[in-house]
DNA sequence: CTGCAAACAAACCAGTTGGTCTGTTATTTT
DNA sequence: AAAATAACAGACCAACTGGTTTGTTTGCAG
């Protein structure tokens, strides 16, 4: 018969709850819908997850921190001077990015908004991805300084905390207004206050 | 008996259900919720709403719209030079600001975020508040370049496209991170990007 | 004063939802 | 090979949810 695959099961649900997810949030996620887009039935999701909160806490752990690493780390990794390097990036990605990325948004901050004032395991979890990202920005900004394009008195961690909060408003303001004029703005005055980290 | 008052009775829906909108999400509030807690029946609901949706509708046009403007764009009337106002006002919120918004963060990008990808009727209404939002943030920025505090060259809607942004998603972390650290770092780098539209 | 529409109250309902239970089959252990 | 266990399938269920219906009361126009 069909030779049995726990973990690539349990990956076809987490694939799935992620996506449904991010289309409906999590509370909008139903756990039926999952099941029917992944083919599969009650019986292998209780297996595999206690209830639907594990599966959200699961989704959090194994799909989207995995996918912060992949996408922003891995970018951060690859900047040289961040006032010049980053927003080029910006464009890149504003033209790279998958089309359901551009309707429903990040996310991450998707989750975070919906359930951070709702349950702590989910908050949690979510400011130590938060924590993460912070770090990566922290480290650029850090390198940057070492390498000159930074001024040595500015603060990187208050730098790359402002970071992620603008880019997630960035983000999902644009989620709403869908219009390329709200993402150029962005882009443009990212770059302008980029340039205030300069050494006179 | 209890003498009606339908206007009132309608208010007193709209107040409730804005709290738990608020507290829950558009998606986890519960219509049965909203009508214990106003203490009211199916009956007095149904009378002043078609629908949930409708209801959602309806605390977004009345009771959110009319927020940001006692709020937002009340103080945003108030500045005289942007770059120096702006970041103190922002102090003034931080203090003053109930413990309901601490937690839950901003209604208006709650629903936002949560609605905007899946109802077009929530979308376009939040899209209309943004542009009075950003309306708002223009004229004050057009009022700082006539009397010197602003740079002429800048366009005064991107900059309120991007301030709107910023402050979504500096309220949105905060929310979620719950720490004064996340706070003060957003409010001295949207002091220092607004350095940046100063003359030279 | 009367009729009539507006403003509710309260019981009711059908569809949905997360979760359980029992059974069956594949896989690993002894 | 046998026993134990992991990995499911599929029927079932109680609670919930938005919405309807029917009936009653209040206020107001004529």
């Amino acid at each position: 018969m069909t030779t049995r695959n726990p973990q690539q099961t349990r990956e076809r649900l987490l694939k799935t709850a992620f996506a449904e997810i991010h289309a409906h949030g999590f509370q909008g996620m139903r756990v039926d819908e999952v099941l029917r887009k992944s083919g599969l039935k009650k019986g292998a999701f209780y297996h595999h997850f206690n209830s639907k909160v594990d599966l959200g806490y699961a989704v959090l752990e194994e799909q989207i921190r995995p996918l912060l690493e992949s996408v922003w780390l891995r970018m951060l990794g690859e900047i040289e001077d961040p006032v010049m390097d980053f927003p080029r990036m910006l464009d890149n990605l504003g033209q790279t990015v998958p089309p359901e990325m551009r309707e429903h948004g990040c996310p991450l901050n998707n989750l975070a908004q919906e359930m951070a004032s709702q349950d702590e395991g989910f908050r949690k979890r979510i400011v130590s991805i938060f924590e993460d990202w912070i770090d990566g920005f922290a480290a650029v900004f850090e390198q940057g300084k070492t390498k000159g394009y930074i001024r040595k008195n500015i603060d990187s961690r208050v730098v790359a905390r402002f970071m992620v909060a603008v880019l997630e408003g960035c983000i999902g303001v644009y989620k709403v207004e869908q219009t390329a004029e709200q993402w150029i703005a962005c882009r443009s005055q990212i770059a302008a206050y980029l340039g205030t980290l300069r050494p006179e």
